[in-house]
RNA sequence: GCCGGAGUGGCGGAACGGUAGACGCUGCGGACUUAAAAUCCGCUCCCGCAAGGGGUGCAGGUUCAAGUCCUGCCUCCGGCACCA
């Protein structure tokens, strides 16, 4: 045994099936245990998983296996994000169905998972496309429409014109289409909605209680739902009997208000402009723009002026009225006053069009535009009052008069989930001419995709189809025809965590029950990009859920960790299709761009599965553990794998060399196997906190300094064999193959999934000795090694005897010695 | 543009306001070997022979003491509602 290498290869594969046979990753749902659910973002089926999948998993399941070590039943599931627009892609470009393609991605992928020794209950295994998962969210939307959480209303699309078909917002680059290149149009479809917006308040809230979750992320949802104060007020339009409603923050700056703004879709626009010269040729360059509000934000602020004029009764002066393509008609009132000298936008738009800036804010020297809060000025009998007050003020005169009132507003808008497309689950509702839209009955559910569609044209296939989209009208026996939209993915992935609880309920989505005992997610670890979008919705959708007595709990997940993004070069060929590095290598019309995130859609992935083959999984997870901090961006590079795989080998070594080492335990330690104990002991803490604290990178430090320790250690005593086991133990949850080897050969018969996480002896954790700095005037002078019990005096009296110390304390007066137990000694001295 | 992050040796990164650079990668020197691989030992922030000086994106500030706290910038990354 001693001398030989480490086969990773043949250890893998023996303790992955040793765990399967032994099914001890299967959690049952009566398990006395106290209960801990580990869950990972399920992955889309691109294929291949990829470095970013492996970091995500490798992190879900250390976890995993530490709280199985910790006494915990650990349930950690796997699954498939299975619906969305790579498989259509894939569809008309290689021609395979969407169908297809993706099941054949499942095959291999979970295949290469397998490769990488998860500790996954494999048996509660969900796959979003199949029926039997979404026929089940058909039900829940049905239950929404009838409680008015779904409804549809008008919504902009993204529009090519030569295709004829809806685009996603990264399918328009640069204003146009990226198959076409043909300038993309905004256009008005009727569309499902969930009204997430009645949740605003109750997900801001919740908020608070997510003390689990970072900071940034919970930051970040809170700005997402935008919750303001501000003040809803009338505006009359001269010589028209029309009013506007407008929307302000800034109630106290209406006194420096110079225009009104409305959005180009305001009903009010064609009213006061449809006519006049130039409008229609405004209108069609709004049009132009497409919907992502990073473009409209980024647009040129253009306007149109309609020449009309509107009046304010609390102001008592007009301003023109303009059409601009900044205002949103998503937010507010789709109409905004513009106060050029307290608002970034305002001020360029009134420098750009003539418009009068007038100072209300007092900015005590500042520069205009200034936003922040201030003293009034030139507001008449607003004069002198605070920000705050003046807000307040206006707000009062507007109610006093019936012109206004205050409101709350959120900027979170409704939840759109209709897609154009094909692979996705059917919304299932039907169109009847005599009875408008009508739910499928539920025992017509599932509404199934049909398999013969085709993809050589452009467009919703669905909405093509010869036959799929006619039925019959439950309500009058009429025809009617079948909603073609299919819902967005994020619908999917917004209670996936709730169906692992119960994956293999046919009557229902989950039991309540069975819900309630693993949920919430105790811990759950995903990519920053999902910080708000996916973890609002399925904030929300649990809520949704809850109110329709699905289940009990109201926030899906107790825990978070965001795991920063994989990195990687991008390759696009001369045609602008991009390309994966392993295309790129060798072509010459090929341009390079920098590290970005890994994404299936720009193809800058690297293929895992070499790795595995390479250097064995274990290696791959302890590089991708200990390169970064696991919240930290990771630039993936070839380099540094080598060196983990030589620390497996060097475990190896460590171990087989220390497997004859005593079993029975001395009374007594003293000198080097003291130390030898301190350093085990001291290890065990610090993984165990380093774990918990997700400081992954700092616990296979830690994994190398006892290696390192044992190594210097040249007894082959009871102390050695503490020490190696206890290495061996720690080592599991990151390296669990070769940890279950060298369990085994140390002479254990059981195996290590699954046994106790080794206990750290306090006692064990005091060094005897500490060396401290000692300063003079805070530059570092001398170090003094004391007993871990010296008090101030005792150091503060070793300091002064450093030879070095009393060097640069010569011919200075000592005006004040700050001793710090343990820690430091500073002499200020002049 | 708006919102949220991150910047420390050649590189990835450590560091309750208290000895900056743990642990690793790379590199250099050495041992073993016929040789190589593997392994082991030593060195490795910069300048300096040394004493010492400088150093955590930039400019200030608070403190006995600042990578860490405060103010103002710079650069890079993520999200922006139809990628997932």
């Amino acid at each position: 045994m001693e001398g030989a290498r480490y086969d990773f290869a043949a250890a893998e594969a023996k303790w992955q099936a040793r765990w399967s046979e032994a099914g001890v990753f299967a959690i049952g749902d009566d398990d006395p245990r106290p209960k801990y659910y580990v869950l990972e973002m399920f992955p889309y089926p691109s294929g291949r998983i990829h470095v970013g999948h492996v970091r995500n998993y490798t992190l879900g399941d250390v976890v995993a296996r530490y709280k199985a070590a910790k006494g915990f039943a650990v349930l950690h599931p796997m699954g498939w994000d299975a619906f969305g627009l790579p498989a259509e892609n894939a569809a008309i470009e290689s021609g395979a169905h969407p169908a297809d393609w993706t099941a054949q991605n499942i095959k291999a992928m979970r295949e290469q998972l397998g490769r990488m020794g998860l500790s996954l209950d494999w048996g509660r295994e969900v796959t979003t496309c199949d029926p039997g998962y979404y026929r089940h969210e058909q039900r829940m939307f049905l239950e929404f429409l009838k409680r008015g959480v779904a409804y549809r209303k008008e919504a902009v699309v993204n529009w090519d014109p030569v295709d004829s078909t809806v685009l996603a917002n990264e399918q328009v680059i640069d204003g146009k289409g990226w198959r076409t290149g043909a300038p993309v149009e905004r256009r008005r479809l009727a569309q499902w909605f969930l009204k997430i917006t009645d949740y605003a308040q109750d997900l801001l809230d919740g908020l608070g209680g997510l003390d689990g979750w970072p900071e940034k992320v919970r930051t970040m949802q809170e700005h997402w739902i935008g919750r303001s104060h501000g003040l809803k007020f009338l505006w009359d339009v001269i010589d028209e009997k029309h009013k506007i409603e407008v929307f302000t923050t800034r109630p106290d700056t209406l006194c420096g208000a110079a225009f009104l703004a409305l959005a180009p879709d305001h009903p009010m626009a064609q009213t006061l402009a449809g006519g006049k010269p130039g409008f229609q040729a405004f209108l069609q360059q709004c049009q132009s723009l497409g919907t992502s509000e990073a473009a409209i934000e980024q647009a040129e602020k253009i306007g149109y002026d309609t020449g009309c004029s509107a009046y304010n009764h609390i102001l008592k002066r007009t301003v023109p009225i303009y059409i601009a393509n900044f205002v949103l008609m998503d937010y507010g009132t789709g109409a905004v006053f513009g106060c050029p000298a307290h608002d970034e936008r305002d001020h360029a738009f009134a420098l750009k069009y003539g418009l009068p800036i007038t100072q209300v804010i007092d900015s005590a020297g500042a520069p205009l535009p200034y936003t922040g809060d201030g003293t009034l000025i030139n507001s008449g009998d607003l004069d002198g009052l605070t920000s705050a007050e003046a807000k307040a003020e206006v707000i009062r005169r507007c109610e006093s008069d019936g012109t206004g009132r205050g409101v709350t507003q959120y900027r979170l808008r409704d939840w759109g989930v209709s897609r154009q497309r094909y692979w996705g689950c059917p919304i299932p509702v039907l169109h009847c001419p005599n009875c408008g839209v009508v739910p499928v009955p539920e025992g017509d559910l599932p509404v199934t995709l049909p398999r013969d569609v085709d993809f050589s044209q452009p467009g919703n296939p669905l909405a093509r189809h010869p036959t799929w989209k006619h039925a019959t009208c439950p309500t009058c026996g009429g025809p009617a025809e079948r909603e073609t939209d299919t819902f967005d993915t994020f619908f999917e992935s917004s209670w996936y965590f709730a169906r692992y609880c119960d994956p293999h309920n046919a009557h229902k989505a989950f039991d309540a029950q069975k819900a309630g005992h693993f949920l919430p997610v105790d811990q759950y670890i995903g990519g920053v990009e999902h910080a708000v979008l996916h973890l609002l919705y399925a904030r929300f959708f649990t809520r949704a859920l809850a109110d329709c007595g699905y289940l009990d709990v109201t926030e899906p997940f107790k825990g978070l960790f965001t795991q920063g993004m994989v990195t990687h070069a991008t390759y696009k060929n001369a045609a602008g299709r991009w390309l994966f590095p392993h295309e790129a290598a060798g072509q010459d019309d090929v341009t390079v761009g920098p590290p970005i995130k890994m994404s299936k859609s720009k193809k800058n992935v690297v293929d895992p599965a070499e790795i595995l083959g390479a250097h064995g999984a274990d290696a791959a997870r302890l590089f991708i553990l200990s390169d970064s901090p696991p919240e930290r961006d990771l630039e993936w590079t070839a380099a540094g794998i080598e060196g983990a795989a030589r620390f497996v080998q060097r475990l190896w070594r460590l171990v087989t060399e220390r497997a004859g080492t005593p079993q029975q335990r001395p009374q007594h330690f003293d000198g080097p196997a003291l130390t030898m104990r301190r350093a085990t002991h001291t290890a065990i803490a610090g993984v165990s906190t380093d774990i918990e604290a997700f400081h992954m990178n700092k616990a296979t430090a830690r994994l190398r300094e006892l290696a390192n320790a044992i190594a210097d250690y040249p007894a082959r005593d009871w102390a050695a064999r503490e020490a190696t086991e206890a290495l061996v133990r720690l080592s599991a949850p990151f390296l669990p193959h070769l940890a279950e080897e060298a369990w085994e050969a140390m002479g254990h018969e059981t195996m290590l999934a699954g046994a106790p996480w080794p206990e750290a002896d306090v006692a064990l954790l005091q060094a005897a000795e500490v060396t401290i700095g000692v300063q003079v005037n805070g530059k570092l002078r001398a170090t003094i090694t004391l007993p871990a019990d010296a008090d101030a005096a005792a150091c503060e009296a070793a300091a002064l005897t450093a030879p070095n110390v009393r060097r640069f304390l010569e011919g200075k007066t000592m005006r004040k010695v700050i001793v710090v137990p343990g820690k430091i000694v500073n002499i200020v001295a002049g």
